[in-house]
RNA sequence: GCAGACGUCGCUUAGCCUGGUAUAGCGCCGGAUUUGAAAUCCGGUGUCCUAGUGACUCGGGAGUUCAAAUCUCUCCGUCUGCGCCA
């Protein structure tokens, strides 16, 4: 959520940054006009409470001073005073309630370097990471590997739960684990603090850091008890100092969370997504900054370059891209996404995504910071580090060996009693 | 799940019974003093607006009242004990 200061002395701001994103500027001049309207219904309150007040102090004195007939007759000039407020009262919070919901759904201020288009096909090229191994044999895709070796149950998951629910077995599922601890340790290595956070969350909590629309598209909600199954600990973890003020020396917050990630993912549909590419849920370790506004463009190349570091450590080939205005979504400012290379299916596909929201979700979530002159919103950064059920996928095409097996990344072989081959799962020997 | 206690400004705390508009300490900021620092003293320290002799703010919401931190209801959370439990 944009400060509703921005609104009032730069609106020019969110103007341009609305056509570089070729949106309407509708929402923009009506949240004017509904805050023009609050202020002028609340000044009007505040006048007629302020005639309240010094009534009621008037009375407070007359009956000090034993004064019970001057009390009554104050009393009977204020009667209706109550009323007044309520109704003038209403309409103000109507007022309010209008502008910040339609200012909830106005997105971030885009950072100048994001490239314009309209789509993930105009997202420019940053970098480019390894290179293609070159197979002997006819490279399979991840689904054809995980049939042929058991490590997956996609039928079984289907029957006990629904669609894209998954068993994941054997030597597959060792590597999981591999992953998790690995990418971990990875981060407490570069001083973020290890968090398993709430894999639920209560609605006020989630509206702070998701754009609202993600309620009923990706989000399951769990009912009776009104709670939001986390579709990234980014979620829970960036909300975790809602309603706060930070002291400075509390700055930057670095976290690094490990949890189950749940997604509804409705409308995804294609061949291209059998396997476990996209599912309703999986592990994914996230790196997460809180930080002084001066300094979160820094962070934002940290947490690139925590990823790609850890990528590269993993042996696997992949580009990073920048986001296009098109692709951004509500929240980020500014977006860079690592895809990777995977033979099977013979494209780039995205596997992390490293945002920065500068103040968009501290403002939803009254997350601030002390300085001399007042309290400000801190910015807040994430970014994956391992999606695991995206990065096995990477590994298991890349890595492939002609018989179907696939090798372990070196690194991930100390957290594997030194295991160097994936393995079929032996019930299909 | 049951019973009891509790939730006050960044932290700690007084006020609640008996309604009259939040007390003190710590921390932080500014000033005085000092060669500098410490100590001491003075002032400030949340949110909103049309910036005032202004409004709001005591876990959230609602109610009673001219007036609610204070009384009532309700929800949330914390602690203690009991119960259940990986």
């Amino acid at each position: 959520m944009l400060d509703i200061a921005m609104f009032r002395e730069n609106a020019d701001m969110i103007r341009a940054d609305h056509d570089r994103r070729g949106i309407s500027h509708d929402s923009i001049d009506e949240i004017i006009r509904l805050d023009e309207e609050w202020r002028k219904a609340q000044y009007d309150t505040d006048q007629i409470r302020r005639e309240r007040n010094s009534a009621a102090k008037g009375i407070a004195e007359a009956k000090k001073s034993g004064d019970i007939s001057r009390a009554e007759e104050i009393l009977s000039e204020v009667a209706d005073l109550g009323e007044r407020i309520a109704e003038l009262g209403a309409m103000a919070d109507e007022c309010l309630r209008k502008r910040d919901e339609l200012r909830m759904r106005v997105p971030n201020i885009l950072h100048p370097d994001v490239p314009v288009g309209e789509d993930d096909q105009k997202n420019t090229l940053h970098s480019l990471h390894g290179s293609k191994s070159e197979f002997e044999f006819e490279a399979r895709n991840h689904n054809e590997l995980i049939e042929m070796n058991g490590w997956v149950d996609q039928s079984r998951g289907a029957k006990v739960a629904g669609s894209r629910f998954y068993f994941m077995q054997g030597d597959l599922a060792r590597m999981e684990m591999a992953l998790q601890q690995f990418s971990a340790d990875f981060l407490i290595k570069r001083g973020y603090t290890l968090v398993q956070p709430p894999l639920m969350m209560n609605r006020d909590a989630y509206e702070g850091v998701t754009d609202l629309s993600d309620f009923e598209t990706v989000m399951y909600g769990i009912e009776p008890d009104n709670y939001y199954l986390i579709a990234t600990s980014e979620h829970p973890l960036t909300a975790m100092r809602m309603d706060e003020i930070i002291e400075p020396n509390e700055l930057p917050v670095k976290l690094v969370g490990v949890s189950q990630c749940f997604r509804r993912e409705v409308g995804a549909h294609g061949l291209s997504d059998r396997g476990i590419w996209r599912v309703h849920q999986f592990t994914k370790i996230e790196q997460i900054v809180v930080c002084h506004p001066e300094e979160s463009w820094n962070h934002h190349e940290e947490l690139l370059e925590n990823a790609v570091d850890l990528w590269d450590s993993l042996g696997l080939h992949y580009r990073v891209v920048n986001i296009c205005t098109g692709d951004m979504g509500t929240v980020a400012a500014k977006k860079y996404d690592l895809e990777a290379w995977l033979p099977g299916a013979g494209s780039y596909k995205e596997v992390v995504s490293c945002s920065n929201c500068t103040d968009y979700q501290a403002n939803r979530l009254r997350m601030r910071y002390r300085t001399k002159e007042g309290n400000e919103a801190v910015h807040t950064l994430n970014s994956t580090a391992v999606a695991t059920s995206r990065a096995l996928v990477a590994i298991m095409e890349q890595n492939q060996l002609e018989d179907g097996r696939v090798s372990v990344p070196e690194v991930l072989r100390p957290y594997m009693g030194g295991q160097e081959i994936l393995e079929k799962l032996s019930s299909l020997q």
